[in-house]
DNA sequence: AGCATATTGGTGTTGCTGGCAACAAATTGG
DNA sequence: CCAATTTGTTGCCAGCAACACCAATATGCT
């Protein structure tokens, strides 16, 4: 292996990663409409091509019949059968997917679990599923890399596991055994910066460069940041703990702990209560809060967005995104009146930063962090598509 | 003039750029040692360096006899004749500098004003000083460009600057007006952006990918963002504004408004005023605050130390930098007792968020808006250093 | 002093990449 | 059936960085 590759070879690396991540995430294109969204040369484009194809990541199928002037273009699409493994650990479960390139979702499963999982049991798990897949549904696939969503704090230079209290897992390093028990490279990251990459590529952020992702779930408030089309993950990779920053409570009635946090604060299990639901998926809880008799559970509603609605104006001003992404229970909070959650926002937030600003709930769905964390497995071929 | 410039050309200029840039930020330094920061080949950088030199942006100096193995190898330096020019207009006056290319700043001005200028007045003010310059102070220099660092909100898109309230200006074009007047291009940004790049590139923050950077003056609280390495500038340009968001504050004996921003409540004319000062600058103010008599001026610097660490710590929750810079009398705030400071900060952050986290008070005084501005200007030819 | 060794600059050559022009192919529309 | 249009294909060219080889200059050992 060459100790270093030319400048001239890694333009190369690039635009063939550009054709790729184009009909990787845009779907099947033309050649001719690759050649206009590249900028390259229509020989060049051709050339890519061809090489990608060599290696089996694209096929072209042909020219499909739009009668326009001229020499039809052949269709270039992702290859479905390369295929990511994305992975989410959990505390009840652990939920695999298998990801094609071109973004569709090829098998998923849910394994569930009688109890929390040790990282040994995991790999055990995903190891076995995996390899059965590889075998069965997977056969004839080529799957380039695992890709493991955490929730907890990931380190990003190599992916320890700093810290995941539901899981109860502190400074395990996940990855190497999994690689091991693979033969795949494995990349891990925090559930919430990889919903919010999901939610950029194929959500309700598409085309947007600087967002701003906010996820509720049961164990607390994770979130995601992606700014100049990169997502951002810090200098040791804990970016995005809004769940832990001290929200800008005016009015102390509003207030339920002393110097809490925002989890402490706008939490999914006083919905619950208030909802008087003990157990239930956001489905349900949505349609308790709806149906609740009495003020009590509106009140605490209205809490709730109030705090919420302070700490997304705060983030609009100083980051300035052009879409903001509400996940689970609050994009439950925001669905109760979303004209008037945005609104409350856009009042406390500076007016030219305002201006452009979109909010939205989530769009995909459970399989958000599935795809997320494939993609993170995607990213090397991306990169360097023809690279060993 | 070419529509497109072919992919191959574009590695040239990067590496062009890649060179100049490091005998910029990082002072001269020996062609072998280029070759060994930026990986290419010997030849390779023999040739641009060459290139350069033939353009009159470096210079080719005999090597300096530090008595290694092996031939010497000559140092290359940047031209301090080519320079940009660095502008900011404030209420009172209008600061010009000329910064050489490697950073030095060549000369500088301060213009007083009798009154507040409008667009107009700064732009026949700049001009003139400039074209005067162009014939004395730095006749026989190449201009490569002005940037003005504007008190306000700048739209990244175009440089209009959107609001500078203390200026009165109100979507005002002042990009136009003077690269008219002067032939020379000209780059518009917000103040505090230009000084969190300029502390990145040169001052405390240096060596730093990730940094948050916050400037308290006269006027209000504004912020610059460094993450990657890049500089953040939000969808529409307005990332920074953190005085304008709503601190998380425990105690409410701390709060001097209701649901106030953070520049109501950390502030400079309150912190004058606990010092019993009529006027003065930061450095008045902070002999003021020190030789205070009574508990009210070291009770408000407790005060606004709290509010302020609590909204520092936020930022590191969420942006999880490795270095944060504090401007103007936020410096002067946390200089007070910086231990102290810190440490209220990391109680507040997450452990990990905290564990790379340095805080560090400004390292460039007065110049900072100069050099960043004038870094703006250098931005193009760094780009593509041949360029017409 | 003399020689081997180490490091770097200089020069010409080589290999790789994308652009380009000319030609061929495929389709529409009259 | 032909003109117009668009795109794929082919062969050639220019730009760029790597490489090999030689020259220059220093150190260190004998």
């Amino acid at each position: 292996m060459k100790e270093r590759a030319t400048a001239v070879e890694a333009v190369r690396r690039t635009n063939l990663g550009e054709v790729l991540r184009l009909v990787h995430r845009h779907g099947p294109r033309s050649r001719s409409l690759l050649t206009a969204d590249t900028g390259l040369n229509r020989s060049t484009v051709a050339d890519l091509v061809t090489a990608l194809a060599e290696r089996g990541l694209v096929t072209e199928q042909e020219p499909d019949g739009n009668k326009r002037v001229g020499r039809p273009s052949p269709v270039v699409s992702a290859n479905p059968d390369v295929v990511a493994i994305g992975v989410n650990p959990e505390v009840d479960a652990i939920e695999i997917g298998a990801v094609s390139l071109g973004g569709g979702l090829r098998t998923r499963a849910r394994l569930e679990l009688t109890r929390v999982p040790t990282v040994a049991d995991a790999v055990a798990t995903i190891a076995d599923l995996v390899t059965r897949w590889q075998s069965e549904e997977l056969s004839g696939c080529r799957i380039v890399g695992l890709g493991v969503a955490v929730p907890g704090l990931v380190r990003a230079s190599d992916g320890l596991v700093r810290l995941a209290p539901h899981l109860g897992w502190r400074d395990e390093d996940i990855a190497t055994p999994l690689a091991e028990a693979l033969g795949l490279p494995v990349a891990v990251d925090n559930d919430a910066s990889l919903g919010a990459r999901a939610e950029h590529l194929f959500g309700a952020a598409r085309e947007h460069a600087d967002v701003v992702y906010l996820n509720g779930g049961a164990s607390g408030i994770g979130g995601g940041l992606i700014l100049d089309g990169t997502l951002i993950r810090g200098s040791g990779g804990y970016a995005g703990e809004w769940g832990q920053t001290r929200p800008g409570i005016a009015n102390e009635a509003h207030r339920r702990t002393h110097d809490g946090v925002l989890e402490d604060e706008v939490n999914r299990a006083r919905l619950m209560a208030a909802a008087m639901l003990v157990a239930g998926d956001d489905h349900a809880l949505a349609a308790a809060l709806a149906g609740a008799p009495g003020p009590t559970a509106d009140e605490e509603v209205v809490r709730q967005r109030r705090v919420l609605a302070a700490t997304i104006s705060n983030a609009a001003n100083v980051l300035n995104p052009s879409m903001i992404v509400l996940g689970g229970f609050l994009g439950i909070l925001r669905d109760r009146d979303p004209e008037g959650f945005d609104a409350d926002v856009r009042e406390r937030s500076l007016a030219v930063a305002a201006e452009d600003l979109e909010i939205a709930s989530a769009a995909l769905g459970q399989d958000r962090l599935l795809i997320g964390a494939a993609e993170a497995a995607f990213a090397g071929l991306l990169a360097d598509p023809l690279g060993s």
